[in-house]
This record gives structure tokens, C-alpha cells and sequence, in this order.
DNA sequence: GTGCTGACTAACGTCATCCGAAGTCAGGTA
DNA sequence: TACCTGACTTCGGATGACGTTAGTCAGCAC
């Protein structure tokens, strides 16, 4: 008996063909790491990797592909390139993770929890412990009132900026998609 | 000035060229969900989509590339296929999540909050608001022992499952000193 | 039977992703 | 000056993700 791990929808997006999902936010960021090496890159970046070729030796991948991910990474604000020079050497570009870039750290987290839980295999290699209490850390979803909630205890509302987005949309349906 | 947004690494796991993160489960996840479009899929099945023309409607693709979707994601267990039937109609098949696939929702949670909080426009159309006290809700980072943490404050440890991974790795080093 | 509809599959072309190999470029070292 | 190295770029080619269009197939309504 499947039990029920869907989001309830507020009365105002209820007939759901009425509104398009396409300025959504998932979406969204989607368009800025779409792809497996971006999220690699930037598992590396909070591991700690800052140089070019870091990031191509531990994420294996090609120099192209570090080459192409870095630039959008740094061209969408995730990763801003900062230069240095040690003794001896010229000076060299690195990448750091911006507040933008270390603010997915829980969407990394939250990929990485489930594959150590789901994975077939013996599970992940490596866990996140808080370094003051030796807890292991997880994300977990959580209202600002500090419940603890399931999908079935959301409920999908439209924001003030969704409002008018929504109501937009309605007017000429069929949502696009890309 | 930028701060520190990085993880420490565990004694074991510091010369970081001595081990791969091949295993690593964000890149097992990303190998179940490694595309845009089954992000999006899912995101529909949390909206409560369950029909194949559904899924096609509303995240906008073309009716091949949900099929594959589909057909990866039933594969990989995330979705289940399910035959109902309505008065009148015969027999269909619907899509429904598993345990497995509802436990991905805190991945696309953290997405949609990152969207929501960097992109450029507007910000999202829609917020997730926990049904029982009206307080929206979010994905946060915390230890089992109830501390909120940042990036800063975890260190990184192999797992029993990593600590024989790890170690038959660095037995043949990849590409260490080079 | 014929038509209709929802759920697909097949064929085709395009664009993105990625690898490997090779080339470029800057600036420090010998 | 010639060489070396880290950080790239360029080129060729493979694979995969998609969109579009056009089918197929099952079964209820007529």
C-alpha cells in the first residue's frame, strides 16, 4: 500500500494545468549546474580543492570539460577566481567558493545522504561529522517554527513574486518548458 | 575577504591525493538523476503528477524523452508503475514514488531554496509552508544532536564501508605526484 | 466494425557533454 | 637564452539528451 509522499497544493494553484512550473526555482538552478561535473566540481571545492588542476585530477575529468565547468561556475558567481603566488612561482589564478557557491552545500549533502542510503553497494565512503559534538550531520527539512515535517505536512503556496508570474501565465496556457 | 566555506578533512583522509572520491554517493546519485529532466519529472511527482501525459504537460518535454525518464527512474526504483482504472476507461498505468524516490525531496527542497534565494529575477513563484503552523519551510544542516552547522564546522571521516575503499585505492595511487 | 484517446515507440536531426591529444602562453629557473 | 610547468585552448570524434513529427496499440463508445 504506497502511502502518500506528495506536497498538498493551496486552493489557488489547485487546477495544477492552470499554472506553468517554468520560472521555477529548481529549474532554475538546474541552469547554472546542470550537469554531473559542475556538482563534482563543487564537491571538490568544499573538500577543498582551489586549483585548475586539482579540481581535473580529483573530479577525473578532462582538462576541457574543468576548463569549461570552472568558467561557468565562476560566470554564474558560485566560484570566483582569486590570484596568488607562492614563493618561487608566478602568479597563479585559484577558485574559491563564493557565500552563492557555499550556499548549496546542503543540495551536495542532501545528493550524498540519499546515495549513502539507497546506494546498492556497501554505501558512501565518507561521512560529515560536527566537529564540536562528533554527531554525524544530515539535512532534514524543517519549518521555521523548528518542526520537523514530511512533504505531507507542506503545502505549495505561491509566493508574492509568484502571484503575479501565475497569473500571467494563466492568461495564454500551455506552458512552454525551455 | 572571503571566508571559509570548506570542509576539514580527517587525519586519514588528509594527503587528499591519497584517495579517490570515486565512490563518492554524490556521484552514485548522480548517476540515478544525472539529468534536468528527471529533476523535473520528480519535482512533478512531489506536485502529485502520476500520468505519463501528465509528466509531459507539465514539466514541458517532449513525450520521448519522459518515457526514457520514466522508464530510468521505475528502473532505478524511484518511481513505481502502477495499473489503475478509471469508470469507463481501461486500464493505465500510473507513476507513483517509492520510499525511496519521496526520500530525494530534501535534494530537491535544497535546490528550490537555493533558486529561490540567488537567482536573479524575481525569486520563486512558489514556498513550501508546513501545514500544521504556517511557518515555511526549508532543508537545514544539523547533527543528530540537534546543532545547527555550517560547511566550516564538519569534518569530514571515512565510514567502515570507505575505511577498505579508501585503503585498496591508495595501495595504487592514481596519478600522485605526476 | 470505426473512431477516439491515452500511452507510448520510432526515426531523425541538433546541441551539449565529454575524452584524448596536441598546442599555446606566461613567467620563473638553470 | 632555453627549458619547464601550471593553466589553459583548440580540434576531432563519440555519446547522450532533447525536440519534432509520425506512427502504434489497446480497449471503450458508438
Amino acid at each position: 500500500m504506497p502511502y502518500d509522499a506528495t506536497v498538498r497544493l493551496d486552493a489557488t494553484l489547485d487546477p495544477r494545468d492552470g499554472w506553468s512550473a517554468e520560472p521555477c526555482s529548481i529549474a532554475a538552478s538546474l541552469a547554472v549546474v546542470s550537469t554531473r561535473s559542475a556538482f563534482l566540481i563543487l564537491r571538490e571545492a568544499f573538500y577543498g580543492a582551489t586549483r585548475f588542476d586539482e579540481f581535473v585530477r580529483r573530479v577525473g575529468i578532462g582538462e576541457p570539460a574543468a576548463a569549461a565547468r570552472l568558467r561557468e561556475l565562476v560566470q554564474h558567481g558560485l566560484l570566483e577566481r582569486e590570484p596568488y603566488r607562492e614563493a618561487g612561482q608566478r602568479t597563479r589564478q585559484r577558485y574559491r567558493l563564493t557565500a552563492k557557491g557555499a550556499d548549496l552545500f546542503p543540495a551536495l549533502v542532501a545528493l550524498m545522504q540519499w546515495g549513502d542510503r539507497w546506494r546498492e553497494d556497501a554505501g558512501g565512503p565518507v561521512a560529515l561529522v560536527h566537529d564540536g559534538c562528533g554527531a554525524p550531520a544530515a539535512v532534514r527539512l524543517r519549518c521555521e517554527a523548528g518542526h520537523d515535517v514530511e512533504p505531507a505536512d507542506l503545502v505549495l503556496t505561491p509566493t508574492a513574486a509568484g502571484e503575479s508570474l501565475l497569473r500571467s501565465r494563466s492568461e495564454h496556457p500551455t506552458g512552454g518548458g525551455r
